[in-house]
DNA sequence: CGTGGCCTTGATAAAGTTCAAGAGCCGTGG
DNA sequence: CCACGGCTCTTGAACTTTATCAAGGCCACG
């Protein structure tokens, strides 16, 4: 009961008619996975898509000698896995659940149909791939461009910033995780905090860190260097 | 003439009805660019999208202390730009003409109701951005996860791969490019050539390539060493 | 024939990784 | 209630990879 309230609650699907709520409803595979479970390896076919309702998934790749990217964490309401719906391959990379998450599959067909009679899904899925695509570019950007400080203080500064623009932060992923998002290990991603701490821009105390000179964190930011 | 031929080879509008092939002649703005030209800049508001049509263009970052990395490289026929049309918001890298290029424009709100009317066209366009989301994929990838060796040695099967398996390619672009491509800088490509040459695995003659030993480089682009 | 672009080479320095060891934390089970 | 094992995080030292700086070679074009 209730999957059509959170088949509409999803960004993706605002603006569909109900009859197309139902339909989806119709064709949608509620699953659930536990922590740490895989949800579908790179080079798998791709018969369908993902929709997070509860928990959160991590979408990466791994190095034949282990170590790990994290290409993208996702929350309640976000699709993942689309992109062999539309390219007809493999997925390109690993998800894994990274705590128990009830995900919405659908199946590619179906879905493809409903695209074809709905242009406002078709928008609202190409804004999706368009934003992420933003994201990477700034990912890109980062890996590149900056160095590890730089990251690391680019994303204290997104995090404060989806906060409204709060100064006390509380990782909600592990430091390991953190570091395998920022494209490094964590050994460094601690040194480089710790070196923080000492010039002043953070404070930190487990999992929670405060910004103490945002500033110095956009400069770092902005060049590499404070 | 030949405007709605050059649009019906576009592969993204393949499959699209004469009537709407006129309505997009009917849009379309013919540009040309020379080489050098700047097409447009990261935080430009984009109204719309290009498709190449003859020459070449780079998309790319910059660094504010001046190194750049490329994001991609465009061939006739191929769209680009068009985040913005779907997210409404501003270009997230800069474009610039590699050489003499013509380009077709095609104004964002056009082109969306167009859309509207096409579900083929919106999967088409849902199709090229999935591609492109899986190349950016493999660009992390090789940025974070593999060093320089590797992703040279990626980027030669690919060529090759591209070319029918051929075993002699040549470089379309400048070395220079090419570092910025594989997110370094021209004497690291330069001396990593050179050891690749030193190895047996390649033999280079200005912008020919040719390759030796196939397998060796598999093993470089997936493993990191031989 | 000189100038500028592109590429190469060498010496040096910086940034990050690896390896190893140890500290703090927490849930489980004796 | 405390001890143990596992996990995450931190710290240190050696090492590797890559960037930086500087200089010189090659080549096309005027």
């Amino acid at each position: 009961m209730g999957i059509i309230q959170d088949i509409a609650t999803i960004p993706l699907f605002r603006g569909l008619p109900d009859k197309h709520l139902e339909d989806l409803a119709m064709i949608v595979v509620d699953q659930v996975f536990q922590r740490g479970q895989v949800i579908f390896s790179e080079g798998d076919d791709g018969n369908g898509f993902f929709v997070a309702i509860t928990g959160r998934v991590k979408i990466y790749k791994m190095s034949p000698d282990g170590k790990e990217q994290i290409l993208h964490i996702f929350e309640p309401g976000e699709p993942f896995g689309e992109v062999p719906v539309f390219t007809g391959q493999q997925f390109p990379a690993n998800a894994e659940a990274m705590k128990e998450c009830r995900l919405y599959f659908f199946p590619r067909d179906s879905f493809v149909h409903l695209i074809k009679k709905n242009p406002s899904l078709a928008l609202n899925m190409l804004a999706i791939l368009s934003k992420r695509l933003r994201r990477f570019t700034m990912l890109v950007e980062n890996l590149s461009l900056k160095e590890v400080p730089g990251r690391l203080a680019a994303y204290l500064l997104y995090l404060s910033d989806k906060g409204e623009g709060a100064r006390d932060l509380e990782l909600s992923i592990t430091k390991g995780q953190l570091a395998s998002l920022l494209g490094t290990i964590p050994e460094t991603l601690s040194r480089i905090l710790g070196k923080m701490s000492g010039q002043g821009l953070i404070e930190t105390e487990g999992p929670k860190i405060k910004i103490l000179d945002p500033r110095g964190l956009e400069d770092l930011a902005e060049w590499g260097h404070l």
